[in-house]
DNA sequence: TAGATTGTTAATCGATTAACAATC
DNA sequence: TAGATTGTTAATCGATTAACAATC
């Protein structure tokens, strides 16, 4: 049987089935069906049975899912059976709170160590995680065989902390800095700019029909505009 | 001509289109071609091409793209035209970090006002922003004719503060508390779950192929198992 | 003019949705 | 058994890529 790849989207969902799972067995409840999960996910019943399918059997037809046992198999699929060693970089405020909130939310997740350029910081805790300097980073991957890292400082210093993370074996990389960070085709990188999120959310918080079809005929009555580039 | 919908895919290029031409434009670079912008956002030219040209006609053949001409109609495009005024909801690690990185890094978004529960909140600042309390959100909406909103609340809190907001007239949410939001169909959110998007890259982070045939291996091998969930 | 690069159409690819047999 | 829900295949939809004429 061929390995079969795995499509991004589908490896984006997984996350949000584990978190539905973890609240739906707090609660207690046994049993889910790909109906329930899609009323909590937003996602179809459908894609979501689809979704599981790729790497298994998992639910019993005419009863569901078992909640226990499903999402045991997700966080195996995830590679989240063993918690993940992460660092972040960057202590300044959304590095700050970054570490709180995954040493906080993230129970999947141990942030291990801050690192920064600021001479004011290094020797300083966030709670009770220690801020090193940036220079004992290849030490501290080796030490702790990190894989996991997050780039929060900014966009002028993100390229040299992604080179030397690689460089030093981090195979993936969280990166909130406004950059397209450059790496070796093994690593990943998944970009979370909150300045993009935001703006593109702006596209449609006004009537984008009106705002489009003014800027078309705007277009068409400045046609000279379009030579502008050459003068 | 009928009026074309415009992709999310697309909208969510706009804003790295946007902060490239920024770049180039404080650069004083004049001209741009999709090749150049494709290796700035690594996103292939011909998709660049397309994107542009579901707006209109913005470059010059053989020449490329003026940087402040196009910057100009992406930022009409994307409705930053004018600064835009928006709410953080949530004035803990993650609003306080939200509030000052749009505050010094996002020039098109203006924080104009942050809400909290917490009566030892209310009535401090961040930086010179004002913390007010959640009851006064409907006046201030109104007042400030808020369109555009952060959630930074925690879960349980998220979803009575997505109605409150709604119900005022907000018009696109980013939410960053880990649950679907149920809004209703005029109105946007964005998910920015933190956990979600460290935990898919941890996806990447460990050999999958090897993991999963493991996974595999472990569902055939105890096939009795598939029967749990009716014990 | 020759070279470069856009704008646009057609072809391909991938992901989602629909449908339904399998089966608990 | 009857009802429910999965797992899987086929159909549809949408987005990306390739190709190239248009044209600066």
């Amino acid at each position: 049987m061929p390995y079969q790849h795995i499509s991004k989207s589908v490896v984006k969902r997984l996350p949000v089935y584990l978190r539905i799972l973890d609240q739906l067995i707090q609660r207690k409840i046994e049993m889910v069906s790909s109906k329930d999960l899609s009323n909590e996910s937003g996602f179809t019943a459908e894609q979501i049975r689809k979704d599981f399918a790729y790497f298994g059997a998992f639910g019993t037809r005419g009863a569901g899912y078992n909640t226990v046992y499903l999402r045991e198999k997700i966080i195996k699929i995830i590679g989240l059976d063993q918690v993940i060693d992460t660092i972040v970089v960057g202590a300044g405020n959304l590095g700050t709170a970054l570490t709180r909130y995954n040493s906080a939310k993230n129970f999947y997740v141990n942030v291990v160590g801050v690192f920064d350029h600021d001479p004011r910081l290094i020797g300083k805790k966030i709670d009770s995680i220690d801020i090193f300097s940036v220079d004992d980073i290849p030490a501290f991957i080796a030490e702790n065989k990190i894989k996991v890292a997050i780039i929060a400082v900014p966009a002028a210093a993100a390229q040299d902390i992604a080179d030397l993370l690689t460089v030093n074996g981090v195979k993936a990389i969280l990166n909130f800095a406004p950059v397209k960070l450059k790496v070796a085709g093994e690593v990943h990188v998944h970009n979370a700019d909150l300045t993009i999120e935001l703006q593109s959310l702006i596209y449609y918080s006004s009537a984008e029909e009106d705002r489009l079809k003014r800027l078309k005929q705007e277009v068409k009555g400045s046609k000279s505009l379009k030579s502008l580039p050459l003068d």
